[in-house]
DNA sequence: GTCTATAGGGCGATAGAC
DNA sequence: GTCTATCGCCCTATAGAC
């Protein structure tokens, strides 16, 4: 029996339940859009219209305007993403058996949204880090974060040493493998990475 | 004595040489950018403002406008990269020190680019992935020749099905260091991804 | 063939009607 | 507070002078 419940939680970027607030609309469709094609690649008025909001309701709810609703994208997605990845590291006992358990699914749920939805926060980060220093940091924030997240699980495994070599790069393995995975429309880079992890934990143990 | 001679290349997206034609002058600032800012956020005013060029040689020498200079940039930086990462590894005989060295290399050229420049082909295969099949094409092929190519690299110190997942799980690993290391302004990322790749490495022998 | 001027459209942001 | 009209700017692409 697995450890916990199998929670099957909605992806990240799905639409809103019905009778969402305006807000909540501007926030999902801005998140999705730009996770998608990224910062310089979405545009405001594609948000409104994705989120059925009035142009000018993004301004009310979000006075600083797309940096603001950018950054607010980026420190909500990424601890959600964070949690479905614990989530699912917890539905299964032992640590290998867990670690290929998460890729298996992210690589299902990559093939599920028409490999439209990776990382939520890998394409807006290379989008900006050149050129705006407030998304690039908020950025750097939710890596650290799912780093110390990592390690804080790896931990109880292995020597927190290891640990945090181990969240690294299992960090790098599921970005570099969403990367590969959406570009080729290919789920084996996801279960290749799966494998590689399982590999690292293995030697590490 | 080093297998081959440490090169010491010149970065792949420094100044061009001087007295270089219009043509090439204005490849060379578009692939810098489109590495930097991605497609979306690169204009070809600026393109041609750092070419030293007149705009409308772009479209003289690039028919195809954006799309074409776009296209050409993947599949010329894609190969010049993989050769640069070849040649890292020529320069040590024993293969898991190869690996590692090659990764500490990167991370050097990582801080002296100011964390401007690491893989040049990531930020717009991202950027395009879900707007412009014929670039995401150009970018999955410019992944799949990586690859193989690392697959016929590791191909000579471990089994070939072997080979083909540490030639995937290193192409991942780089490309999530890079994406750690730019965001976070730090070369640490790379380090743990050279001691997460010889790890696989020392455990597939 | 090199280069300039401009067309045509979309952008982020704002003012102000209701 | 919700929504629309519009401003000024920058974009890609092209036409045409030289």
């Amino acid at each position: 029996m697995a450890a916990a419940t199998p929670s099957n939680p909605p992806p990240l970027l799905a639409d809103p339940p019905p009778g969402s607030g305006t807000r909540a609309r501007i926030r999902h469709a801005a998140a999705r859009l730009f996770a998608r094609r990224g910062y310089a690649g979405t545009g405001l008025k594609q948000v409104a219209t994705d989120a059925s909001a009035p142009f000018g309701s993004i301004y009310h709810f979000f006075p600083g305007g797309k940096d603001a609703l950018a950054e607010d994208m980026i420190r909500t997605t990424g601890p959600q993403f964070m949690a479905l990845v614990l989530g699912l590291l917890e539905e299964r006992d032992d640590p290998v058996d867990a670690v290929v358990h998460a890729f298996d699914s992210a690589a299902r749920d990559l093939v599920a949204s028409g490999y439209a939805d990776g990382c939520p926060v890998a394409t807006m980060a290379l989008d900006v880090v050149d050129t705006n220093e407030t998304l690039r940091g908020a950025a750097a924030d939710v890596f650290a974060e799912w780093i110390d997240g990592g390690t804080a699980w790896f931990s109880r495994h292995v020597s927190p040493d290891r640990a945090r070599d181990l969240a690294s790069a299992m960090v790098m393995l599921v970005e570099g493998a969403f990367l590969l995975g959406r570009t080729s429309r290919d789920p084996e880079p996801l279960r290749a990475a799966g494998r590689s992890m399982a590999t690292l934990l293995a030697a590490a143990r």
